[in-house]
DNA sequence: CCGGCTGTTAATCCGCTGTTAATCGCCGCA
DNA sequence: TGCGGCGATTAACAGCGGATTAACAGCCGG
């Protein structure tokens, strides 16, 4: 899972990113209402942590922008505290939640986790597939109950693809979901990491669509 | 484990303030309501003892404040005597334990260890595991029944991890819980009590859990 | 002034990551 | 049915960065 952190002050930022890089996503910041924009249009984020005061574009605008050009991801919002009427104004031009600052970063996490949720349609917190469960609060993950080890892109991997389970998900998709920035790799990265979740998981979990990419759980039709 | 001292009678805060530090707990201290309001929404407080007759903003508003955002560590707060209603008011608003002055400094101390074990969800004053056992009332430490002699700091960090044994305690979390104020350092001087810890009570005690932090006891699923 | 506690620096170790390359196997085609 | 090609699989390895560890320097209290 890759999200978008907007906010134009630095040491709130650098939290936010170590924070959200620790919970296990990938994480791309930016400072700027203009580069939000630009980012969050053209990446593959899934999901925007946006503060509202921004310098050259401010925070309202840029959703309002997403919104107008039909760019769907959820959006968490930061506010001063107080401010409802900012709130108000959030939640009209399309944002999917907010918070009050100064907030507790485990409530943020909280918040994400819920949204992510909600944009994957899953009802837990837990998702389970077929004997593998991935708790998304505690990012740990067991195979018929017995707890597994994996590392932080194995986790990404899997992450993502249970969260669209049913889907086949192509090795593109896969890259700019689990990678920040832009990471143009020509190697099978992607590969080499179903392999690993393979040997972890057994090989019949992850199938593999030829010439499309990789699915999880039972085709959607 | 981090405490909140909210007083705003220079002499008292202070005699808290040695008491609480002496017992082994990193200590914030604050003298009026605003202030206490931020840091307790703001910092990773293990704990609050919030004195109710403050400047500013009273301590009653503060904690209702507090709640209201579902800040929710333990609140111990003092009272003058006689002031039943305070006592009930106090517990109305979401405090989790009162103390009438004056007071005993071991009452509080005994009262305070009480709700650190409470929201830990131990049952008794010593913890315990894997061979190593953690006196909260006296600060001793010992590991297959041989005593341990341990430095300030290290019973801190020791007594954090063992408080929330099982779960993987980041170094941000450890740093934010061990010091008081803001304390940040780009060197490795959690790694190092981590070392010394190990040193004195075994490799294997203290588990890494790489990319995200240390543990100790087995994994809560 | 001494000794222990703290925190910093720096060398080293080790697991994760991503690359290369060899092999497999599915599929189309003759 | 056999062959060739391409995508997928898998193993092996090198570099990097996080984690470990030792050694030292500053500080504080006695």
């Amino acid at each position: 899972m890759r999200i978008l952190v907007v906010e134009d002050e630095a040491r709130l930022r650098d939290q936010l990113q170590a924070a959200l890089e620790e919970a296990g996503y990938a994480v791309d910041t930016v400072a700027d209402g203009e580069l939000a924009h630009f980012v969050g249009s053209t990446e593959a984020c899934d999901a925007v942590v946006l503060d509202l005061g921004l310098p050259q574009l401010d925070g309202l605008s840029v959703l309002r922008r997403w919104r107008a050009e039909e760019v769907a991801m959820p959006v968490l919002i930061l506010t001063a505290r107080d401010a409802w009427h900012e709130k108000v104004a959030g939640m009209d031009a399309g944002a999917d939640d907010y918070l009050a600052k100064p907030f507790r970063m485990e409530e943020l996490l909280a918040r994400l986790r819920a949204l992510l949720r909600r944009a994957s349609g899953a009802a837990s917190a837990v998702l389970e597939i077929s004997g593998v469960s991935l708790d998304t609060r505690t990012a740990r993950v067991s195979l018929d109950g017995a707890p597994v080890k994996l590392t932080g892109h194995e986790y990404r991997v899997l992450s993502y693809l249970m969260h669209h389970a049913g889907a086949v998900v192509s090795r593109t998709e896969l890259i700019e979901h689990i990678y920040a920035q832009d990471y143009d790799r020509d190697s099978n990265t992607v590969e080499v990491f179903i392999r690993r979740l393979r040997t972890k998981l057994g090989d019949a979990f992850i199938v593999t669509e030829r010439g499309l990419g990789y699915r999880v759980g039972e085709p959607c039709a």
